[in-house]
DNA sequence: TACTGTGAAGCCTTTCACAGCC
DNA sequence: GGCTGTGAAAGGCTTCACAGTA
């Protein structure tokens, strides 16, 4: 298994899990890791982290396991991680501003370059050091900043109009935190950050059904909820 | 297909995606769905929404769908939405002040009633009509308020010892933003609301690879990213 | 005809078992 | 011995096909 075509979704959702482990393990000073190791921490089957790894085409060492620094590179790098991609953020609410904050983006790969909202009494401000522009001003800065991402965090009343604002300026790519479906053209990549998906599965297992499970259960990962470290 | 043991957890994270459009239709004064009217809206197949929907107990009418109000009202149960969750917010960052903002956890059956942290700067202030505490008041009002459910917004550093907090304050289930796996006894329900699951999704699709897919894309859901409706 | 409901088939992911290597 | 790598088996979710119903 190696390079090319259909890595499983499940695949993708877990790299991430890994490179924090990774990060974490490098900060220990070592060299290396076993799959064990990660599997330990992240409460998952070794022989899956094994596959999922070998999609990125790093080779390990028997007996030893893998070189640290080669693994975390290959994976951001099997991820596009490496390379800084221009996103602007339409939404300027109160996970808008919490995004815009977040200043670790860097290490995923997205800069955000700019942020737009419709209501005044945020257009024109300086959020966490970004200029919030007026949405009709989108065509003109995506194109001049060349930007690719759109990070939609309006709510959902808002959402489609403003999703067709960012295909219309020319973006390929959007990350949808607004609690609907979008209509867009094929061409465009759409992923849904849900965060509700992840409350229903906790809901459901908080209201008795879904007791003890038979295996030690594995690293949840509710399609659709997701992590970020904000600052306390 | 009914009610007990076991609900696929895809079902699950899909449930969610099913109220808000549900709710949507609502909106327009109609009386009820069928699971067609839903596929297209989420891009899903209609026999799996027929199959999720079965999990919650309703029965449809041939010819018409299902009674709007009552498939809403069925789903909540299922989820237990309809019943209120104490839960609490440990971590006022970023991404914390964002959640304490959001004035629709109602809905989900989730009500905030406390806030915490360690950082002097924060204590004791109100966001968004929440009061900040000291972490070390966790204990007494996680009992007062009766607590059940702890929200973790820490930056992953902090997050095994809050989360260790949380447990020692009786806390039950964790829902976790922090990109960390947590190192809990297994009688604690936790969930991993990892954001950067749907980034690296989103990535990989920008990077060239996973084009042109045969069926038209499904509704994405990441595992592990969630969607939320900020107000802009 | 336009739906629901469901058994069976198909596909994808995970887990198992074991060969290879140092 | 301890770890990687991988083919094969198992399990779970999705899709198909069709019976039932008003």
């Amino acid at each position: 298994m190696a390079d090319h075509r259909s890595v499983p979704e499940p695949t993708l959702r877990r790299l991430p899990c890994y490179i924090h482990v990774l990060k974490k393990v490098e900060q220990l000073g070592r060299q290396s890791v076993s799959t064990s190791d990660i599997s330990r921490e992240l409460k998952l089957d070794p022989t899956q982290v094994r596959k999922d790894l070998s999609y990125t085409g790093i080779v390990g060492k028997p007996r030893v396991g893998y070189p640290l620094k080669d693994l975390i590179e290959a994976i951001e790098h099997f991820l596009g991680w490496d390379e800084c991609t221009h996103a602007c953020l339409v939404g300027v609410g109160h996970l808008g501003k919490a995004l815009l904050g977040y200043n670790r983006f860097g290490e995923y790969g997205v800069r955000i370059v700019a942020a737009f909202d419709v209501d005044e009494a945020v257009v024109g401000a300086r959020i966490s050091d970004h200029i919030v522009y007026h949405i009709d001003a989108l065509p003109e800065i995506a194109q001049r900043f060349n930007i690719e991402m759109g990070i939609l965090t309006t709510p959902a009343s808002a959402a489609r109009g403003a999703s067709q604002n960012m295909v219309e300026a020319g973006i390929k790519a959007i990350w949808n935190f607004a609690p609907t479906a979008l209509e867009l053209g094929a061409d465009i990549i759409v992923e849904n950050a849900q965060l509700y998906a992840t409350l229903a599965v906790l809901s459901r297992q908080m209201r008795g059904r879904v007791q003890a499970q038979p295996k030690p259960s594995p690293l949840r990962i509710t399609p659709g909820a997701e992590q970020m470290g904000p600052e306390p």
